[in-house]
DNA sequence: AAGACGAAAGTGGTTGA
DNA sequence: TCAACAACTTTCGTCTT
């Protein structure tokens, strides 16, 4: 299955955009990178984001593999995919009658009612693979800008697969399912995301996606480890750029406050959130509530009552922290 | 002036009748 | 289906560095 990679060929989409100097806001770079396959600009200096949702202007059809796409040249208009056979299918009536309206023999007759069965069959399966291939791209997109890596991707696909299977998608947003499948198998892989972060990314709202999310749960019968608030931390760390060490006195703190049950009940973001702080302020490295706050995506306040648990419970005395 | 703290009211989701 | 409930958020005033 080579489905997230050798998509088109990089260099023919990718351009360094030479109108229009655009400074970054994040590292003040003036190199502008224009993805057309993401339909995004980013900055060539940091990978910053600029812009999105641009309208691509290339293909519309996906290749799997450089031979299919040298092989998938057309001219004329592009073909629509809001008419779901694209206006070119042939339909068999129900009618045991032909055109003149005389019954038919029923060797006839046998020979209709198989060509019918089969055309609802491949009507069926096309159906999906045009419902796979608009969710795959969405993956693609959605994937790439929130960094996950291809792993994470192709067990999100999988997901995806099963749930078009179990019809799970019916009268629920393609987008709402990707990024449901695509949260999930984050978490699968103890790389779990904020649910708002997903739901930012897409244009699905929180509460769909949970509700998708629980639905994926139910359905296809997975198992999830509860999210471990240890799992957070790598990733925030380096966000708020701290240390190593203050990372491993992180997990050391998390971990003490589970075993002493402080743990349960609590969102893990923002257990994340108290333990980062309290050890940033251990070792030096002080990051304000509001920094690790908003990372968490939590309110400070949470980080403060947090933060205030499990200085009371595990005995640390905050004047002597610094 | 920015950051930290705490109180009070509001929100969305879960649970149990 | 509804109310009670726990956890979290929002908002805002006050204290500390």
């Amino acid at each position: 299955m080579d489905q997230t990679r050798g998509t088109t060929d990089r260099k023919d989409t990718i351009s360094e955009s030479t109108k229009e100097p655009i400074a970054c806001s994040e590292c003040g770079s003036t190199s502008v990178v224009e993805d057309t396959t993401r339909g995004e600009r980013v900055c060539g200096g940091c990978g910053l984001v600029l812009s999105d949702h641009r309208i691509d202007t290339g293909a519309e059809w996906r290749a799997f593999s450089t031979e299919e796409n040298d092989a998938r040249s057309r001219v004329g208009a592009p073909t629509r995919y809001t008419v779901h056979d694209k206006g070119l299918s042939t339909v068999i009536d129900w009618r045991d009658r032909d055109t003149s309206g005389k019954k038919l023999s029923p060797t006839r007759r046998s020979e209709i009612y198989r060509l019918r069965k089969w055309q609802i069959r491949s009507r069926v399966h096309s159906s999906m693979d045009r419902n796979l291939a608009q969710a795959m791209s969405e993956l693609e997109r959605l994937s790439s800008q929130l960094g996950i890596p291809g792993p994470i991707r192709e067990l999100a696909a999988l997901l995806y697969r099963k749930s078009i299977i179990q019809k799970l998608v019916r009268g629920r947003s393609i987008e709402a399912m990707v990024a449901a499948t695509l949260y999930a198998a984050c978490r699968i892989r103890m790389k779990p995301r904020p649910l708002d972060e997903v739901a930012d990314a897409s244009r699905v709202d929180k509460k769909k996606l949970g509700q998708c999310y629980r639905l994926l749960l139910r359905s296809l019968a997975i198992k999830i480890p509860l999210s471990n608030p240890i799992d957070y931390i790598s990733r925030f760390a380096s966000q708020l750029s701290l240390s190593s060490p203050v990372q491993l006195r992180t997990v050391e703190i998390l971990q003490r406050s589970r075993d002493i049950g402080l743990t349960i009940g609590r969102d893990p973001l923002g257990l994340a959130a108290a333990a980062i702080y309290v050890a940033s302020i251990m070792l030096d490295e002080r990051r304000t509530q509001r920094e690790i706050a908003e990372v968490a995506r939590v309110t400070e306040v949470t980080v403060r009552n947090r933060y205030k648990e499990i200085v009371k419970k595990l005995g640390i005395d905050p004047m002597t922290l610094g």
